[in-house]
DNA sequence: GAAGCGGACG
DNA sequence: CGTCCGCTTC
């Protein structure tokens, strides 16, 4: 079984990038980020022609989730309701959290808050957005303790993520309040996907579009797959992969695919 | 000796366009309209390393004129005045007029309001900015007999430029009372050097984005080049090259040049 | 309806 | 650098 993470930085400028990659790939599911358009206008048919089922959360010009799954996937919820009560208005009016059950398992798939600049209202909109997304995952686990948590989460986990840690304490993505936020999600019980078979640094799922980052390889990996302990146990593979990122206007993410065994 | 005259709808979007048909054709002195840029943000050095004097007379988003030319030009002037006294705030606001000297006779490049539709604001703006017009040639001729004016006149100045002159009197560009403006202008001693040459029908420098116009050849001719005795004598050659509009992204214009004995 | 700009956001 | 949108123009 194979779940991927993408953020498509709008899923109609990135249709054939992505028509082509899931034909490419096969994956079972794949968790879309940053579609930006509305659910009316969601280009539904491409992955449907495909035998995808599409399961969609957006809004107009930001924001926007996705999942689109081989089989049927069921329990589909959008937003932190009504696993968190008194969410404030503010949190839950971007779309930016869909969830499933696949497989005996709950996919939850994130867009979480970019944060703009530290110490900005947006910076703390994203810290704010953390303490309701843990409310959110202790109760999702506390119902079913296997739980797959992935998406764009804005933050780089640890230095080894980061082309250029110096001074990244002033860099929103990797502040410490950030890391301490993203620990907290961890320290419910997940553990990230990708560091169980590459401990290597250097290893990016985004780049910016400005400077030619993605030609000087100035990357930060931030699109994560967070297992919980049953899932981790079964995870045998988790890649990036940087070709789409090469093809013409591509979006400034690359997909993250983790593989489980079928168990 | 070589004058070009080009819409090229936003200097920035069209910069390659621009500099690969200079590269081409080595035109001397190339009038634009529509540059849609603040002075500020003109795109210069692409011309200059070409080896063209720039000159522009821009404003924000819209209309916007400019002259580059090989050699440098003389007494460069922006706006009506101070040729005319007494203009209309409104009429000199918008960046239309740019004049200079060139192998001593005078130059100028305008980009005539397009009128929008029969009575509107628009419309009458246009017959405002025409009579102004009037005014400033005059004076210009008073002191230099010399004149080519060139640009888009917005006004096609008879039916065989139009594809279609059916029910042209309700068409801005083609309304009786544009003509009679036009015609007010030529009277002052200007005559249309593309007719020096070519009398057929069906000849454009300007198709619609709209409804494939381009394609169906549903143009209008409204980029002249007017030029008095003197000038109209040396002409050599007036054509229009519709290569530039067959391209990716094109102006919808296409640019027009007038070839002039050295004498 | 096609295409431009500017501004927000990333 | 590249997305979206609202606006304006033609």
């Amino acid at each position: 079984m194979k779940i991927a993470t993408w953020n498509v930085n709008s899923i109609r400028t990135r249709l054939e990038h992505v028509t082509q990659w899931l034909t490419d790939t096969s994956v079972d599911v794949l968790c879309l980020q940053e579609t930006k358009v509305v659910d009316e206008s969601f280009p539904r048919s491409p992955f449907t022609d495909l035998g995808y089922h599409v399961y969609i959360y957006g809004q107009k010009s930001y924001n926007g989730v996705a999942l689109l799954s081989r089989t049927p996937l069921e329990n589909v919820s959008m937003g932190f309701a009504p696993e968190v009560a008194d969410v404030d208005a503010d949190l839950e009016e971007q779309k930016r959290v869909i969830a499933a059950d696949f497989q005996g398992y709950r996919i939850v798939n994130l867009y979480v808050p970019n944060g703009s600049s530290v110490g900005s209202d947006k910076y703390d909109y994203k810290l704010r957005w953390f303490k309701v997304l843990h409310r959110y995952l202790q109760s999702l686990l506390a119902a079913q303790p296997q739980v797959l948590v992935c998406g764009d989460f804005n933050i780089a986990p640890e230095d080894r993520d980061i082309h250029d840690p110096k001074g990244r304490e002033k860099q929103v993505m990797a502040t410490e309040a950030e890391r301490q936020a993203l620990q907290a999600i961890a320290d419910l019980g997940f553990a990230d996907a990708f560091r169980k078979f590459n401990q290597e640094d250097g290893q990016f799922s985004w780049w910016d579009y400005r400077a030619a980052a993605f030609r000087r390889d100035l990357g930060w990996r931030i699109d994560l797959h967070y297992l919980s302990p049953p899932l981790y146990e079964r995870a045998i593979a988790c890649t990036i992969d940087k070709a789409p990122r090469k093809l013409e206007k591509p979006s400034d993410h690359a997909p993250v695919t983790v593989e489980l065994t079928d168990s």
